[in-house]
DNA sequence: TATAATTATTAGGTACGCCTAACTTCAACC
DNA sequence: GGTTGAAGTTAGGCGTACCTAATAATTATA
């Protein structure tokens, strides 16, 4: 290991190449730029020190791929902004785009207990929803939409 | 308005000045320091920008005071910090200690509209907690603890 | 009141992350 | 194969926020 806690900046750049490899097939320095609302040179300092993390492989004026324990890096945090994004708008009521821009910031600084919780607590709502139903359901009452 | 919007790091040197005020009647520099864990020239080096940004008050080996604008921002911090702490601890079950690290850092980059809807989301938890326990009584029986 | 200890400031340096401007490389087309 | 435009890099600069070391001011104590 090179360094072991990353800088959120440094795990955006990383989520913004999982998802572009993810949607684009390819990530490449101009596409990232565009992504996260920076100039190109930003990306290109951004890759030469992920690239000496090993956390990415790219070679001049080539596209960027993620190494495994970049990929690792990546698909954590893009797994907290999912689980986040989803308790915004499913708890919490909040539209998606206003949900997907708190989730963007939010992710770099939650810590893992509370991500735990927030994703226990998602359950424990579904359950609830599905013994309500039940319930009524039972009692003959008319589903609720 | 000298300008509009403070870095997350302003914004905890002010909440500290805030919560020294409050405990220890003034805020003194090596007070921030270690309420903030940094050392005494970083927080001088704050309370410039603070100052000129005519937020606090604070004369060469004075006390720090907030003046009134740097108390509604200050109060304001406060708040959010208040209300996800309850949220965290309340509704998510986090330890009283992680609530408050997690608070620290959320506080700083979650939206207004959030903030709206977890209040809101507070409120009716306690309200159907309220029912919940209004119906056990009703039918008898024994209430929760 | 002079000295010691504490508190605060200034000077100067580092790291990060962004920018613009200038240059290079690549690919695509004539 | 040379030209041209897009993509990418390098160079150099700026702002933020931290630090240590050195210095200054204040307060406490002998």
């Amino acid at each position: 290991m090179k360094s072991l806690k990353l800088s959120s900046n440094m795990e955006d750049y990383l989520e913004s190449i999982y998802n572009l490899e993810k949607f684009n097939k390819v990530a490449r320095v101009k596409d990232i730029a565009q992504w996260l609302q920076v100039k190109m040179p930003s990306v290109s300092g951004a890759l030469r020190v992920l690239s000496r993390k090993n956390l990415i492989k790219h070679e001049r004026h080539g596209y960027v791929e993620l190494t495994a324990s970049g990929r690792t890096i990546a698909e954590q945090v893009q797994q907290k902004h999912q689980d986040l994004t989803d308790f915004f708008t499913g708890v919490l009521r909040i539209n998606p785009a206003q949900a997907a821009r708190d989730a963007c910031r939010v992710e770099h600084v939650v810590s893992r207990t509370t991500m735990n919780q927030i994703k226990k607590f998602m359950r424990k709502s579904v359950n609830q929803k599905k013994t309500k139903k039940r319930k009524k359901n039972r009692y003959g009452k008319k589903s609720s939409r």
